[in-house]
RNA sequence: GCCUCAUUAGCUCAGUUGGUUAGAGCGACGGACUGUUAAUCCGCAGGUCCCUGGUUCGAGUCCAGGAUGGGGCGCCA
C-alpha cells in the first residue's frame, strides 16, 4: 500500500492506494475519481476497457466519500494536483455511501460547523490540520532546541489566576474547582526547578465573546524562565515566532498554497519586530504621533473610502450580471456561472457591509482612546494596520495588567507586560511579561485584585526561597495559526471547536 | 451583559409600495456526452417562508416578543 504523498517514487510502477472518493466525474467510459487518502489527493482513472463493464458500473455508482481500495499504474501529469494520476486496473469498494452532506458547492459557515466531524475532510481543513500540525511540531522544536523542559500544568485549579475572566466551574469531589485559564503560575514553579520550561496544553475561559478570535477551549503554550528580564523575554519572543513561521512556510508549501495564503507578511517575520512602550503605541492610535508619515485617522479613513468603493463596484458588477442574464441568449453555464459569482459578491458585500459599519467605530475609539486604558481588539487593528511586522507593546498601566507582572523599576505606574500583535489585523496572539519578584507588592496586587490570599501562599513562596528575576509569556495556538493560514475565524483552526453556543459535534 | 445584521427547498440565495397557485441555481434522482477539475444538454422530485402573537379583506413581506446564528464591543490568547 502507498501513500499519495510518496507517488513521486514510484512513478510508471503500479501501486495500491486506500482511500475516499473526494470527488467524481464521469463521461461514458471513463470515471475520473479524485482519491484522498490523508496523505494528499490524486486523479484515478478509471477506464471502461481496462476494468470491464461489470467494474465500471460500479465505478459509475461511487457516492462521493465511498471508502475504496485502487490498483494501477502511476503517470506524471503536470496538470493534475499533486503532479501524478493513476491509470487504474482494478479496485475494490469498501463501502459504497450515498448522500454525503457536503455539496461541491459553497456553504454557509453554520452548515459547515455543523457537519465539523465530515468537514474536516476537505481540502481546506485537510490544509489547516496540517498546518496545525507542523506549528505544534515547529513549536516543540524551538524549545527542545533552546533547552526547555515541557511540562503539563493541572487542568483542575482552585482559583482564578487572574481573578477577572469568567472559569468553567467544576465540581471536585464537593468542593468547586474551575477549570484553568491559564499554567502559568505553576510554570513559574516548575521553571525555578527546571531553569527554562514551557507548558503545552488546554486552556479554558467561560467569556460569552462572539468574536473571530475567541474560544471557549483553545490550546496555549507558557514558557518560562528563569533569569530573564521583559527584554530578554522579547527577544525570546521574535526568536520564537520567526523560527516557528519559517518552519512552517518550510513544511506546508503546498497546505499554504491550498489555502491560497499570500506569504509576503509571513516572510517579513525575519525582519526586526516593532517594540512599542505603551505610550508610544497610544500616542499612534490617537493619531498624534506618525508612523512613516502616517497618522492611523487617515489609514483608517482611507480604509473606509476604499471599502466603500469597493461594495459599489461589486454592486455594479452585481447589476451587470443580472441585465445580461435578463437580455437573454446566454448559454445555461454562463447563466450559472453568473449567478454563482453574483452569490459570491453578494456575500463580500455583506463582509464589506460589516467592515463599512465597523470602521467608523474603531475611528471613533481610536480618536478617544483614554490613556491607562486596556487595549480593545479595536486599537490593536488599528495599530498593528500601521506596520507590516509583528508589534510588541510593552510598559503597561500596572491596573489594567494581571497582578503578577512586575513593575518598571524607573516607573511603578508601569508593568513589564508585553503582548506581541500580528499583523493584518490578527491582534493579540502572545501576552506575557517579567513577574512580580517583591513579595510585599505581590500581596497588595492581590488584596487589590481581591483574589484569595490563601490560595496563593505556595505561589509566594517561590518569592521566598531563591527568588530570581524571570518572566514568560502565553502563546495562543489558534490566533498564531488562523493568522498564518490567514482565516477569517479561529473555529477553523481546531478539530472541534468549543466557543459560546457550540458543543456539538 | 450591550449593539448590529440575518433566518424562505438538502445547500446557496431571489422574492418589488402588503395582493392569485412562493422562484432560481446547485445538489439528489433518471437519461445523453471519450479527459473531466463547482461553466455541457434534457427530464423529474423537492417548502411548517425560524416560533408565538398582533395589524389587515389579505402577511414570506408590516408591528411586538422570543429562539437560533453571523459580526462587533466588553474581556482576553
Amino acid at each position: 500500500m502507498a501513500a499519495i504523498q510518496d507517488l513521486s517514487t514510484h512513478v510508471g510502477k503500479e501501486v495500491e492506494l486506500k482511500g475516499w472518493v473526494h470527488n467524481k466525474r464521469e463521461s461514458k467510459t471513463l470515471v475520473f475519481v479524485i482519491l484522498r487518502d490523508g496523505t494528499g489527493f490524486c486523479q484515478c482513472i478509471i477506464d471502461l476497457n481496462n476494468v470491464g463493464e461489470e467494474n465500471f458500473n460500479v465505478a459509475t455508482s461511487l457516492g462521493l466519500e465511498s471508502s475504496i481500495v485502487v490498483r494501477g499504474k502511476v503517470v506524471a501529469d503536470e496538470r493534475q494536483v499533486g503532479g501524478y494520476e493513476i491509470h487504474v486496473t482494478s479496485f475494490d469498494v469498501i463501502q459504497n455511501c450515498a448522500d454525503y452532506p457536503i455539496a461541491k458547492k459553497e456553504h454557509g459557515v453554520d452548515f459547515l460547523m455543523d457537519q465539523r466531524h465530515l468537514w474536516l475532510r476537505s481540502k481546506r481543513q485537510w490544509a489547516i490540520m496540517r498546518v496545525r500540525n507542523a506549528v505544534i511540531y515547529a513549536i516543540h522544536n524551538f524549545f527542545q532546541r533552546e533547552g526547555f523542559v515541557q511540562m503539563d500544568a493541572p487542568v483542575f485549579t482552585g482559583n482564578a489566576c487572574e481573578g477577572t475572566t469568567d472559569l468553567f466551574e467544576t465540581d471536585f469531589y464537593g468542593q468547586p474547582a474551575y477549570l484553568t485559564q491559564s499554567g502559568q503560575l505553576y510554570g513559574e514553579a516548575m521553571a525555578m526547578a527546571m531553569g527554562k520550561i514551557y507548558t503545552f496544553g488546554p486552556t479554558f475561559r467561560a467569556e460569552k465573546s462572539k468574536t473571530r478570535r475567541h474560544l471557549s477551549e483553545f490550546w496555549m503554550i507558557e514558557p518560562e524562565m528563569a533569569f530573564y528580564d521583559i527584554f530578554d523575554n522579547m527577544d525570546l519572543i521574535e526568536k520564537f515566532l520567526r523560527s516557528v513561521v519559517a518552519e512552517v512556510m518550510e513544511k506546508c508549501p503546498e497546505e499554504l498554497e491550498i489555502l491560497e495564503r499570500d506569504t509576503t507578511a509571513l516572510k517579513k517575520t525575519a525582519e526586526p519586530f516593532i517594540r512599542l512602550t505603551y505610550d508610544d503605541a497610544v500616542a499612534i492610535i490617537r493619531g498624534e504621533k506618525e508612523v512613516n508619515g502616517k497618522r492611523t485617522i487617515d489609514v483608517l479613513e482611507d480604509d473606509l473610502a476604499q471599502t466603500k468603493a469597493q461594495i459599489a463596484e461589486l454592486k455594479s458588477d452585481i447589476e451587470q450580471r443580472e441585465s445580461a442574464i435578463a437580455a437573454g441568449g446566454m448559454k445555461k453555464g454562463q447563466v450559472n456561472f453568473n449567478l454563482n459569482a453574483i452569490d459570491k459578491n453578494k456575500n463580500t458585500i455583506k463582509q464589506l457591509e460589516e467592515d463599512e459599519r465597523n470602521i467608523p467605530q474603531w475611528l471613533d475609539s481610536a480618536r478617544n482612546f483614554t490613556y491607562g486604558n486596556d487595549f480593545g481588539g479595536s486599537d490593536e487593528t488599528v495599530l498593528t494596520r500601521m506596520f507590516d511586522v509583528p508589534v510588541m507593546v510593552y510598559d503597561w498601566p500596572h491596573q489594567v495588567k494581571a497582578f503578577y507582572l512586575k513593575r518598571n523599576p524607573d516607573n511603578l505606574n508601569l508593568a513589564r507586560g508585553v503582548d506581541l500583535l500580528a499583523p493584518e489585523g490578527y491582534g493579540e496572539i502572545v501576552g506575557g511579561g517579567e513577574r512580580e519578584t517583591n513579595e510585599q507588592l505581590l500581596i497588595e496586587k492581590i488584596h487589590e485584585h481581591e483574589l484569595p490570599m490563601e490560595a496563593f501562599d505556595w505561589y509566594l513562596d517561590l518569592r521566598r526561597f531563591g527568588s530570581v528575576p524571570h518572566a514568560g509569556f502565553g502563546l495562543g495556538l489558534e490566533r498564531l495559526i488562523a493568522w498564518i493560514c490567514k482565516l477569517p475565524h479561529v473555529r477553523e483552526t481546531i478539530p472541534f471547536p468549543r466557543m459560546y453556543g457550540r458543543l456539538k459535534p
